[in-house]
DNA sequence: CCTACCGATCGGTAGG
DNA sequence: CCTACCGATCGGTAGG
């Protein structure tokens, strides 16, 4: 009877969870209240609550929970292109399709957690900056690849192209969040390859054209 | 005795709004409350809201506020470069620079702002997506501006450059709020010089060199 | 511009 | 996992 309680208690700490990591794509993790999530999953305050023990360990685990979807929705899917220049794009194409698809519907989760967190010191701040330098450095991991097999220039450094993506594909979550306007992912898409194209070297894997994204 | 009240009122609400702005950029426009707000100024409550009627006419005076400042701080210092390709990277540079000074604490007042609103319909959602869109409109102007002088190639739309642009300084407010990272400005200015360099024609005017920041 | 208050909601606790 | 409650704080109001 143990273990079936525990289990039972894990799958509806998954469920607030689940819940918690959509309103916080909306409402920010700080407009999460207990009590607005009780409500959605027609459970007590308290019962709620004791899953956590405090606000902060709610906003943790929930921070996790979107971790695992970004790994899920743009990292899984881009490893099957081959490491180097074709897995950098596939991660921008992945990261962009993840906007599209709005897997979480207030845009990318990380950029509006960071948004909100970066001038508020402690736990929360620390993994959502931490979880963001992770891709950061993985992007830049699959550029100094794509170096390597000489299918880019090696001119900018490897931070400096990274930034330069990221940016790109921040940008173009701003935009889509700010204004509704679905070609921002086509836009954003043009001005990443014009770049790479712009650094490709003959040996390059082809990428897609320019043209393609209008 | 009707004006000097009149007067003294207005000198006071513009103390409470100066004040708030501050406040803003730190802890967001929901953040700003009135009770931290007053107290700050050591007033009463009702008597600092008496000068807005509502919490939402504080944050709209609040974003006015600190687009008086942004206007002062960045276009204006831009303005005495000559129209074309020199404004527009005079443009970027002050926009760079203005987040270097932290002439708001918080960062970019604008962007935490939209990244706070963008889910929030109503009047300060609103009004901060127009100033935004000026924005990203006066930068497409000079965009325009320098392909007609045939300082820049005609091949990137206007509005494309101009969103690049854009996203390389909101990727730089991004790095810097979340990393304290100091470098992160003179990594934007070497990607946007690079961007700018590479589609340049032989007439345009000197940019600085990408080395100038390396 | 103030004091004194309002109903609502916040995170969190006691006790079962 | 619940009911019932806590002190603090929110935006806003009454009355002066």
């Amino acid at each position: 009877m143990g273990a079936r309680q525990t289990l039972k208690g894990q799958q509806t700490r998954a469920a607030i969870v689940d819940t918690a990591v959509t309103i916080a794509s909306i409402e920010g993790l700080e407009g999460l209240t207990i009590g607005r999530l009780a409500a959605e999953l027609a459970m007590s305050k308290s019962g709620l609550f004791g899953h956590f023990g405090s606000k902060e360990e709610l906003q943790l685990a929930t921070v996790e929970a979107a971790r695992q979807i970004f790994i899920h929705e743009v990292i899984t899917p881009a490893r099957q292109a081959a490491r180097g220049l074709a897995r950098l794009w596939a991660l921008c194409d992945a990261w962009l399709s993840y906007m599209e698809r709005e897997v979480f519907p207030g845009g990318c989760f990380f950029m509006a957690a960071s948004a909100e967190f970066d001038n508020r010191p402690g736990p929360i701040r620390d993994q959502v900056a931490a979880q963001m330098q992770e891709w950061l450095d993985y992007l830049t991991k699959n550029v100094q690849h794509a170096q390597s097999l000489v299918q880019l220039s090696g001119s900018p450094e490897p931070a400096q192209l990274a930034f330069e993506l990221h940016a790109l594909v921040l940008g173009a979550n701003w935009a889509m969040q700010l204004y509704n306007d679905r070609q921002t992912p086509a836009r954003a898409r043009r001005a990443i390859l014009a770049r790479l194209h712009g650094l490709a070297t003959p040996q390059a894997v082809p990428l897609p054209a320019l043209e393609d994204y209008g």
